[in-house]
DNA sequence: CTGAAAGCGCTAACAG
DNA sequence: CTGTTAGCGCTTTCAG
């Protein structure tokens, strides 16, 4: 490693002190242009990058923020990471990950914290998951500047972009009652962005108001992650299983659906419905095409920083609970 | 933010000096063990967390690797964060990830480069894509210790973790040519991860070895990397051709052959073959099922990270240049 | 085995 | 408008 220059070697190169080569790089309005332009030339000269380890200790800020999620998430909310990515680039904020739930881990959750706490993160994105709760707690315990994605939180300390979860399941499973089609099963996916016990609510206040009986242990199936384990599984289900709808937390299972009900000679959508969310890739490539809601996923990612942001420079902010439209998109699975 | 404990105020609670707090944290051994045990109680009471930022700054070391990526890249290495993280966290490093190729950025790489020497990562791994060669520069021109994923880099200052490209190429149409299928075609995605050039490489010996020409502009097919876009490239262009085989740089390309192929009322695998590359969930919920490519995904992350700190402990190393290795897995797209 | 003291590279009062 | 100086929290000689 060679030396690296530093603000000293430039203040000797421009000749001032090294206080206004801090405030050229700055942009303190104070310094007379002519100094200013003295003192660029000279950082453009020996190509100086200012140490932001060092300006970290001296301001106790690291412009860093810390994304921890569970790995199995990530395959739906890879965009997400585009909308992070490309705002905090564009704020000048450096994105740290941390994923959870590696098998063997004795206290995952509770190391990866730790970790974050000493780099000193300036804040911290969260995802929905099992234990968001248990990390909330965590990392308030250090006040570190939280903002969740994927359920609202009404608290005072943390800021949350999400979509109305209830409303989706609602409206979708209003709509098909009022079409008399009232055999309608929700596939559940532990480690869901989405919050499935809104989801579960909404279909059971659908139910309610068309006074038809509501069992949540036959109408809520729980199934793997992985996508091979849930075809599986769902092979054997619908076996002896057919429903008028059956809708997903996410794609990938509802692709799962209409294959195994697809080898099980259920016709879909003539058979039977089926709705995913999300509106990935997977909905476009599956056969037929799967309708889906739609998420902004990039922008829940973009979002999220830009929250965060606002938290940490306390500027001014509308509302720290923000909820992001979602959309269905019909395709081929449903009539 | 409420006032951090330093390690100040652990010497204070032990009622040792301040040097004596930071030699147990960094495990020295000459540490009597009572006077151990002291410091470790105060830790504890005093629940403090070292700042890594200002250890950074007296070590010049971060314990931060930097990863650098075109976005699009993201949907088929989604499973080498998991590899990349888990490694990263059992070496106690963070892992910081910059995203390249947002629309509208005048100079993106360059100001990415920028942003990670100015964060003092200890090292950085970047993917294999059209501009790998100006980015190794710019990490070069710092010193940065650097290990590329999915291409061969004979350079002694660089580590390399990548398939054997040609050979997978040259392996498939090998043994196609060798059935008297000759009429196959490459889809080409931009921003691969697997090495592009090295595949049709692999191609163009196989057909010289079977004596057959080979036509590069007609036998390599470039396509969008956004299925949407393929699969409409792609329902036309199955129009008014069919070939023997078709083989792709990603599955997701492959699914959209398949489906176009397919929509196109060419039917697979009996008109018409196809295999896609990386095995991910898409050949599996493609129907019929795709033929694919297997590659270690998380284990090319985790060698990576694992090779980079190598490199930074100066720890032995048997080679830099780690080839991983692939496997056909058959499905219903091949014959 | 332990303490004192000198930095690491930068920011931020405080003078001037 | 610019320079001086005192930290930020930790590591690391060097003495003892």
């Amino acid at each position: 490693m060679l030396k690296k220059v530093t603000i000293y070697d430039v203040a000797r190169e421009a000749d001032v002190s090294l206080a206004t080569v801090s405030r050229v790089i700055n942009g303190s309005s104070v310094v007379k242009a002519n100094t200013r332009d003295k003192v660029l030339a000279a950082i453009q000269r020996l190509d100086f990058k200012p140490n932001e380890i060092a300006r970290g200790l001296a301001t106790s800020k690291t412009t860093t923020i810390a994304i921890i999620f569970p790995q199995m998430l990530f395959a739906h909310v890879k965009d997400m990471i585009g909308g992070i990515g490309d705002v905090g680039r564009h704020l000048d904020y450096n994105v740290c990950i941390y994923t959870t739930d590696e098998i063997g881990d004795a206290d995952p959750i509770d190391s990866v914290i730790e970790k974050v706490v000493k780099s000193r993160a300036d804040g911290v994105i969260l995802f929905n998951n099992e234990h968001i709760q248990h990390q909330i707690e965590l990392v308030q315990k250090y006040k570190i500047p939280t903002v969740v994605i994927g359920k609202r939180f009404s608290d005072e300390r943390i800021g949350s972009i999400f979509v109305d979860a209830k409303a989706i399941a609602y409206n979708i499973v209003d709509q098909y009652l009022a079409k008399g089609k009232k055999d309608i099963v929700f596939i559940d996916t532990k480690q869901n962005l989405i919050n499935t016990q809104d989801m579960i609510q909404g279909m059971k206040e659908a139910f309610i108001k068309h006074q038809i009986h509501f069992d949540e242990n036959k109408q809520v199936l729980p199934t793997s992650p992985q996508y091979e384990d849930s075809y599986v599984q769902l092979m054997g289900y619908f076996k002896s299983h057919k429903h008028d709808l059956v809708f997903a937390g996410y794609d990938k299972e509802a692709v799962a659906v209409v294959n195994a009900a697809s080898d099980n000679n259920i016709k879909i959508p003539h058979d039977m419905e089926v709705i995913g969310m999300m509106n990935s890739t997977y909905a476009s490539i599956c056969r037929p095409t799967l309708t889906s809601v739609h998420m902004p996923i990039y922008d829940m990612g973009a979002l999220a920083v830009r929250l965060l942001t606002k938290i940490l420079h306390q500027e001014e902010i509308d509302t720290k609970e923000v909820t992001v439209q979602h959309l269905l998109m019909p395709r081929d699975t449903t009539m």
